[in-house]
DNA sequence: GCGCTGATGTTGTTTTATAAGATGATGAGG
DNA sequence: CCTCATCATCTTATAAAACAACATCAGCGC
């Protein structure tokens, strides 16, 4: 069942959602969510779009003066590392997981006009990579499958 | 049918193969197939491997001594738009195409270890896919998928 | 306190990609 | 033949994305 990605869903939920899990993860892994961590945790789930490095590091330049291209980039590969986030091969750009504590195999959908990611298990799709790879005897390391095009929500024109 | 990738194929027989198909795909949609953007295509066939923008740069040289970063990065433009290589953004590298003339939805797998890129059809992921993509309304561009790991190739112990 | 470890600060560099404006080649139409 | 349009290319900068290396600091166990 896909989320509701657009303006009308209460979005503080969906944040307040992902720190919490987050939190729960990093305790339950004696891993280390600090200050700066969390502060581009919390940038990045703003909205459901994809987000550039440089972009967070402009956001996250208010509450932490100090920060440098290095600091955004290492709480990234921290949040990647924990699969909280994602990376988007294909934009440079990174999103919020909603299943960070599930599988990792993932369809993301992206949109090319409000850029907003719809992230999907997509099982069939993912079950015949998997035949797919065997037949190929190919080890694959990640599965995740970005697809770029139009959402439903910007093909639909607006309501008459 | 996965093609051999490694060592054992006469692989300048691919290479022919290739330039003439582009050649005749070039001739016949009526675009140039210019010397620059032709010596990049047989640049990004010498192998199977994923090539770097600024690696083809550089053996473009020797036979194009003006030749800048957007000399490459035009050509490559180019070979893309007619589908005559792929752009794997995963890597920010290029592959030759297989099957310029046909469909487009491929599936890369792309080694860690020896970077040979393998681009199957995979149809019936390429259905699911459709079908994952119709349940969630969205019109997809392009779809492409790359999966990196171990081929067959480098999974398999050294002969005994 | 001391030393280990993980996190952060700081500086600089590398890698990847594009912008913008000048120049050159080719071909159609007058 | 000229001229204009178009496409390709050249040239110079610069932007954007990512990382490397090393110094410093904070917390913790001993």
């Amino acid at each position: 069942m896909p989320i509701s990605t657009h303006a009308e869903h209460d979005h503080q939920k969906c944040v307040n959602h992902a720190l919490t899990i987050a939190e729960h993860l990093c305790l339950k892994r004696g891993v280390q969510l600090t200050l700066i961590r969390h502060q581009v945790l919390a940038l990045i789930w703003e909205n459901h779009k994809a987000v550039k490095a440089y972009e967070l590091l402009e956001r996250l330049k208010p509450l932490k003066n100090a920060a440098k291209p290095a600091t955004v980039y290492r709480a990234l590969d921290f949040l990647i590392a924990q699969g909280l986030i994602h990376r988007i091969e294909s934009l440079n750009a990174f999103i919020g997981c909603r299943c960070s504590e599930h599988q990792h195999e993932q369809l993301l959908l992206i949109c090319k006009y409000c850029h907003e990611v719809e992230e999907r298990t997509a099982t069939n799709v993912m079950l015949a990579l998997s035949d797919e790879l065997k037949q190929a005897s190919f080890v694959a390391h990640s599965k995740a499958i970005e697809i770029h095009g139009i959402c439903r929500t910007c093909a639909t024109p607006p309501k008459a």
